[in-house]
DNA sequence: TCCCTGGTTGCGGTATACGCAATGTCACAA
DNA sequence: TTGTGACATTGCGTATACCGCAACCAGGGA
């Protein structure tokens, strides 16, 4: 179905990753060149892919500008965003601000490190975050509801990506529990072998979980029990970030102000 | 031609603004309800957008992917970053990088002001600049070369946005002639009445000017004399993003290192 | 219970997008 | 200058992929 459409993103995102002579597009599809032209003229149009000098194509700004707005309207990144630079400052690790968007977790915002190691890790903006083979992705599961967590594993299968990748539900099931009891969540190496990480819940204004901050580390750069040393700053950055949306803990009840 | 793709992209920008039914969607189009679901299916196979709880379709994950690749694949914006922040910070004013990319300039990254002033700026990552009505546009252009310019100029056409607004082509040649001879440029109100900036150029290790950083406030903010007191922060942010380019001033012969 | 609004499915006709082949454009070399 | 090759573009007849219809669901309110 919307066979163009499909043969359009398939355009969009071949061009992303290198620009494209109209013929290289119309052997990407396997189409005549000029049905590829024909594709290429409307995206062009729209500003959706945007010709080079040499006559190739490229992604245009047009999408740029869409997701720049699709990324706007989120809130919690504007709050967070801060916090988020002061936790790289303070723990000199990648930082990671991952969202339950839908049925998935995708990353709305990363402070890299300055260190070399940043450039190694695979995680990007928009990117969908594995749901049981991250740390981010483990922390929100262990605080929703039942429900919700039953709908967010529905469809998935367990890969076993290295080793220390859960194998199945009633291994996450325990991790989770583990994890809810004592709210964080580690990474240790369960998607890439040599990634890891440590991930705390943001709580919005009625208390649900609906996103996580993460600190994330190569191995050759730090351990996971280094990273755990550093809870502390990540716990205080992530209260600060659902302090911003609304959210008000137990134990300090709001204070009466104006 | 490409009548589908058209409509997909319509469907992508109208569920940016606003999310969108099904009926919606069909009205928008002006097409039955069925045509409207097909493709909605077909862009939410490929995440361009996504089904909320109450059925209705909202912007998705892949298109902020794809787009954070765009971004990421210009070295001047990873280049420019940090520089980009010290400069918000020690000006207080938002900050702007834009790019000259094929015949447009673009935003390519913004560094918001913490002040409150902040939300009403117009600009976006991704969206075309005037050319002619903004301070990088136009100390974009006063140092490119001729033809180059007659290239960017060859299609505009000048609107009187404000009363400031240059009003035709010789007025502008005069500016540009000004803001080649100094080295800056300003935005005295003339896209948004209120909004005042001053660029300055980047340039690339040929040293051809390819970019621009520039600060921008509203004028009860800061007026533009205030802004132009900042010239010597901006100069030298802009002449350090320059170097990491691999420009070297004449001033400055590269130092034979190692 | 029925009704009503809004989403989904199957199907036949046709508009739409396809492939082809011819033409245009550019660069480089003879 | 002319020839050659690689690539982009245009026009057109054809068939296929997309469209609209109409019937079918699903849920919520009266």
């Amino acid at each position: 179905m919307a066979q163009t459409v499909q043969r359009a993103i398939s355009l969009i995102r071949k061009s992303a990753e290198h620009p494209l002579s109209l013929t290289d597009a119309a052997e990407v599809l396997g189409v005549h060149k000029s049905t590829a032209l024909r594709i290429l003229q409307t995206l062009e149009a729209e500003r959706f892919v945007r010709r080079t000098g040499a006559g190739t194509y490229v992604l245009g700004s047009g999408l740029i500008e869409l997701s720049e707005l699709a990324l706007g309207s989120m809130d919690l990144r504007q709050f967070a965003a801060e916090h988020l630079r002061q936790l790289q400052q303070q723990t000199g690790h990648t930082v990671h601000l991952a969202q339950l968007t839908g049925d998935e977790i995708i990353y709305i915002d990363k402070v890299d490190s300055p260190a070399f190691d940043a450039v190694k890790l695979p995680s990007r903006v928009g990117r969908a975050v594995s749901i049981y083979a991250s740390a981010v992705g483990k922390v929100i599961l262990a605080h929703v509801s039942c429900e919700e967590r039953d709908r967010l594993l529905a469809h998935v299968e367990f890969k076993q990506h290295t080793d220390t990748t859960l194998a199945d539900r009633e291994s996450l099931e325990a991790e989770l529990t583990r994890v809810s009891e004592r709210g964080w969540a580690t990474d240790n190496g369960e998607h890439d072998a040599y990634v890891m990480c440590v991930a705390v819940p943001i709580r919005d204004s009625r208390g649900q979980v609906i996103a996580a901050v993460s600190i994330t580390a190569i191995e050759v750069i730090a351990t996971l029990d280094q990273l755990k040393e550093k809870l502390p700053l990540l716990l205080n950055t992530a209260t600060l970030i659902s302090k911003e949306l609304g959210y008000v803990t137990e134990s300090q009840p709001p204070a009466p102000q104006d």
